[in-house]
Order: C-alpha cells, then sequence, then structure tokens
DNA sequence: ATAGTGACTGAAC
DNA sequence: GGTTCAGCCACTA
C-alpha cells in the first residue's frame, strides 16, 4: 500500500472508497438504474459523487461490476464513451432497459437506492 | 506545491 | 421549464 496515498484522507483513503462503490454499484438489480450521487449519499461521501464516477472509470478492472447501470441524475447516459466494446446503451437494452437519445426511458421508475436494501 | 480536469450535483438565475 | 455557477475531491501534468 501506498503510505502516501492511504491517509490522505482521514475519514476513508480512496482505495476503501473505491471498492465500497463497487460494492454498492454490484447490488443494483438487473433492469433497474442508480446515480452517482445516490451512491455517494449511501457511502456517507454525499458530495463526492464525481468520485463515484472516477471510481467507475476504474472499475475496468473488476469482475461483477455493472457500470452501465450507473447514470447521472438526469438519467443520462454521461459514461457511455468509456465502454469499449458493447455499448453502454446495448448492455442495458440487453436488460430490457429502453434508451432514447441517450436517456434512459422511465428513469424514475427504474431507479434504485441504494438504500432500498435496508429495507429488510 | 499549483493548476487543470472530470462517468457529478444542488442552488441560483 | 431551461442554463450557469460554484463546490466537490482524486488524479495528472
Amino acid at each position: 500500500m501506498n503510505p502516501a496515498r492511504s491517509n490522505r484522507n482521514p475519514r476513508l483513503n480512496s482505495q476503501a472508497f473505491f471498492e465500497r462503490v463497487w460494492d454498492v454499484v454490484r447490488l443494483v438489480p438487473p433492469g433497474r438504474v442508480t446515480t452517482y450521487g445516490a451512491i455517494a449519499r449511501f457511502l456517507g461521501s454525499g458530495r463526492s459523487a464525481r468520485m463515484v464516477g472516477y471510481a467507475m472509470n476504474a472499475s475496468h478492472s473488476q469482475p461483477d461490476v455493472p457500470a452501465h447501470r450507473v447514470v447521472n441524475r438526469n438519467g443520462m447516459l454521461s459514461g457511455k464513451h468509456h465502454f469499449p466494446g458493447q455499448s453502454m446503451e446495448e448492455r442495458l437494452e440487453a436488460e430490457g432497459i429502453r434508451v432514447e437519445k441517450d436517456h434512459v426511458k422511465d428513469f424514475h421508475k427504474l431507479f434504485w437506492d441504494p438504500a432500498e436494501c435496508l429495507k429488510f
């Protein structure tokens, strides 16, 4: 571990934050979507939505992280340019999610908040 | 160390 | 309804 990196943030080092983000994204059910901000809030860093996006960028090397189910708060596929091979909308459509003009159709209905998994 | 960048967001206009 | 602005914070140059 890089000591210069590990204690930069006294609340949570970035490596642990990334792994938590990946764990949350793994919980998103197929056919549903969530947002960067929702994940950030769930992890207690409500203002770190950008870091969630950054974690997605780093999720390439991680197994079983459905990064295509994470969109911005408007349901827009803001990360579509970061998917090599099968595109983001192809992956979404494959789960039955309709995509129109880079936006998830019925985004409000399909939105999944990570906090939902605490209800049970 | 400083400046610029970005898969973001909420408030302000 | 929009569009713009200012915080946000890890990363890179």
